[in-house]
This record gives structure tokens, sequence and C-alpha cells, in this order.
DNA sequence: TTTGTTAGTGTTATTTTTACACTTACTTAA
DNA sequence: TTAAGTAAGTGTAAAAATAACACTAACAAA
């Protein structure tokens, strides 16, 4: 690898779904910059790192991802830079970087990346985990390091704004047999609003590629619900342009 | 200004719409670069520059767009970073932009940015035009320079997303008094298909942010179309959270 | 006064959306 | 073995949105 260009970094917001707690989550890696102890978030930060000179935007990307947190096989979308020359707020943070990377960092402009990914599926490499990688709670992130709150902000409406438009991702998020509740739940937890139970089957009823396998749950204390399967062959035949305009 | 980092520039993709012509056009700047007759579109690109250290991403851009173009008041929106380490194709390119920005450069990611004006309302400088810029139409603007041909392609995506989720810009499409041909011609041009004209009526009429004026057109050798103006606080209002989902 | 041109309008059939409540099948604990 | 608890699964009717379709009206120019 090249020199590391100290102007240029990618940064990954990794959201990840917690099926058993329905909750939606962010990774982030600890430092230990500020050790107040009532320093808030300010020393978590999303898994990132300056961009080295011979690499793409997008293999940066990986590449740092998978660096930081063992993560591979996931698929990160570019949504946004952020370029704001105050976006480092603290002295701290700046001589944390440099110290870091050991190179002088003046302005540096970040390409920001999302991911949306199931935890207990893609495990970030345990030995990281304990010493400086977290899953968080999406609705305990105040006051990242940085400007990663922001960024955060921007990734959740990127998300939901692609979710809407293309909800490839979504089937990466299930296990590959699963559940309609699972499927609606899943959908209520991005989208932040909930849906009736009868409309939302009447709806995936006409999607022919989701497929009930004739096989149930079982081990579960009340009725057990049909398994389904996501068949990506038919979705991706049935998938044309989108002319709907909203006035 | 500060000093201009050399791994950072900004490019803007001016749509212009053309009332008259009914047709899409993008504004380019023009070289020397490639001397050769034939050589297609190689010497266009859209204005842009190397940022400075101490402005933000969108100040860059807006400063840029009125330095090369003389254009100001219009809403630049940043869309995606291109940062291909191979995006300078030629060396032609490398020189000529070593030469113009009087700094050694080596790779360059550059933040785009896109607007949509109507060209018979925001003049370039005249001055400019003539020497360096024009209007081309869209469908005649393959091989451009760089990667610029690609940018554009990603540029119409998130033009037509963007317009139909957030029909925002619309409006400043149009003349302050405007008739419904004229809106529905908008439409089809910047989303690439063709609406019913009742259907499409029915569908404003829903839209009381769309107010008819009582005023109607004259000197045309045809029927009279009523004028509408677009109510802006009106809109604003009622813009609310949009929970459709495509299944 | 005729011709050419665009404006403007309504209905019907189909599809989509929304709101809403009870029975079924299983486990667990009494 | 029975009762209690839990999530699964299901249908209908009213309202709204969409789609397809063709003629008359108002003006300018020839």
């Amino acid at each position: 690898m090249s020199a590391l260009n100290p102007s240029l970094s990618v940064d990954c917001v990794i959201f990840g779904l917690d099926t058993k707690e329905q909750s939606l989550k962010i990774l982030v890696y600890e430092r230990d910059i500020f050790p107040d102890e009532n320093s808030g978030n300010k020393n978590l930060k999303f898994p990132g790192s300056l961009v080295a000179n011979d690499e793409s935007l997008d293999e940066s990307a990986y590449r740092v991802l998978k660096e930081l947190t063992g993560l591979k096989n996931i698929c990160l979308k570019q949504f946004r830079a952020f370029g704001d020359p105050a976006r480092i707020k603290y002295d701290e943070e700046r001589e944390w970087s440099e110290r870091h990377y050991g190179v002088k960092i003046d302005r540096v402009v970040t390409i920001a990346y999302y991911a949306l990914i199931r935890i207990d599926e893609h495990n970030p490499d345990q030995k990281l985990i304990k010493d400086k990688l977290r899953w968080i709670n999406i609705d305990d992130s105040d006051n990242l390091a940085f400007d990663h709150s922001y960024i955060l902000a921007k990734s959740r409406e990127a998300l939901q704004q692609d979710f809407i438009f293309q909800n490839v991702m979504a089937f990466e998020l299930l296990p590959k047999k699963f559940t309609l509740q699972q499927l609606q739940s899943m959908y209520e937890l991005i989208l932040g609003s909930t849906f009736d139970k009868r409309n939302f089957r009447k709806k995936i009823g006409k999607a022919e590629y989701i497929v009930p396998l004739g096989e149930k749950q079982n081990g579960v204390a009340h009725k057990p619900a049909m398994l389904y399967s996501f068949e990506k062959e038919k979705f991706e035949a049935g998938r044309e342009g989108i002319t709907t305009f909203f006035i």
C-alpha cells in the first residue's frame, strides 16, 4: 500500500439489525482520547481511516472495514462526503489522529459509507470487539467523536431513502428462512414506522419472490409460523424502472 | 483564500432546462488540450476546481461555480464523490491540470454537485460563454474529459431520484407564472417519461400549492392557457414524512 | 371565414390503500 | 389434563388512486 493521503479518509457506518432485541445498532470504535468519565460518547467513532494514494474510495472503505473490524463480504454504499474544515472539533482529536496515522493532519474530507447487516450473522472479529469495538444502540449515540453524529444522521436518511427505493439489502438482513413477522419488524425498524399486520401480509402476498417453504417454526410457545425465503432471481427479474412521481 | 488542496476538487454538473427547445442541456467548460479536430468531447469538462484548504465543500462548489460561470443564487446539491486513482485518463489532462492550478497533481478525489436551472433565467456570464462555456445537449455529451461522462450518468440518476422524492427544485425551473403544459413537460423532460394530460392535471388539481392566477396567456395563436403559480409556503407546510414502501 | 393549434374537461373500470377483530396452534405451568 | 398465555393467521368493505380514453373551446394567422 502506498502512502496515506492526509486529506482524505473513509468512514463506515455499520448498521446492525439485532433481530432478537428488535433494535438497530451501530458499530463504533473506542479510543482513549478523553479520559474523563463523563466524556459521553466523545471517545466513540465510526471505523474509518485515511485513504491510500493508490486505492479507490470503495477499495479503501472495504480495506479499512476489514482491518478495523474483520468484517468482509458485506455491501458498503457510499452516501456522502463531509468536508467542513472544522469537523475535527478538539485539539485532542487532531493530536490523536496525528499520532495514530503518523502524519501531519490538517483538514480531512471524509467519504462516508454505510452498510446494513445482521448482527448475529456478520460478527466482527471477536478479539477486536473486546478491545475496541462495540455495538451501541442507535438511540444512545449522541455526541460521537468529530462530526460523526452528523454523519450518523445523514446516513440514516440515506439508508431510509435507499431502502424504500431499492429494498435490495432488505433480505440480506434476514436468515435464509424467515417468518413474515420477522420481515415486518425489519421493515418497521429500518423505516421507523409501523404497519398493519394484515395489510403488510397482503402486500407481501403479491411479491412472487417471497416464497413460503411449506415448513414451520418449531419449539415456539405459540402457533408456529410459516417460514419463507427470498428468491433473488425472481426479485431481480421483476425490478424495472419506477416512474411514479409525487405531487 | 488559502492554498489549494491538490487532492480535492469539486465539480458542478449544471443541468439547464431549455423550455423553448424542450430539451435538457449541460453546461461545459472548454479547454484546448487536444488540438485534434476529431477529439470529440475530450476538451469539455464540467466547471470544477481544486478545493481551498479553508473552505467547506459546499462553499467551494459555490465559489468555483461563480468564478467559472458567473452563476449564483442557484441551489447545488452534493451527490457523490469520485475517487478512482485513474480518473485522470490522459497525460495531457494531468499536464493541463498542473499548469492550470500551478501545483503537482497526483490523485484527485472530486466531490460532485448538480443543479437544475432554467437556461433563460440563469444566464452564465456572457463573456465567459463566448470564450469557454457552452450549453450542450445532454444527448450529445459522450466522451467528456476525465471521468466526466461517468459523473454525468450518476448525476442524472441522482437528479431523477431526488426529483421524485422531493420535487423542490421543480418550481425553480419555471417562470413565476406558468401554464400546466409547461409544468407537465418539465416533469416529462426530467423524468424521461410521458404522462396523460388529464390525469396529470387531476393530480395537480390536488396540490393546493399550485394556484391558478385567474389570468391568461395572451398573444398565442390558440386558446390561451390559464397561468398558475407555485406557493412555496403552502408547499413546505404539506411536506411530511413519506412512509410508502415498495415491495 | 377557414385553418391550424393548443387548452381544457369527465367518466368508468381497475387497482391500491386503509381500517378493523376473531380463531387457531402451540408451550408452559398449574 | 387442563387452563393460561402467546403469536399466527385470516377477510371484508369503504375510500382513494390510477389508467385509459376523445371531444369542444378559444385564439391568431392566412
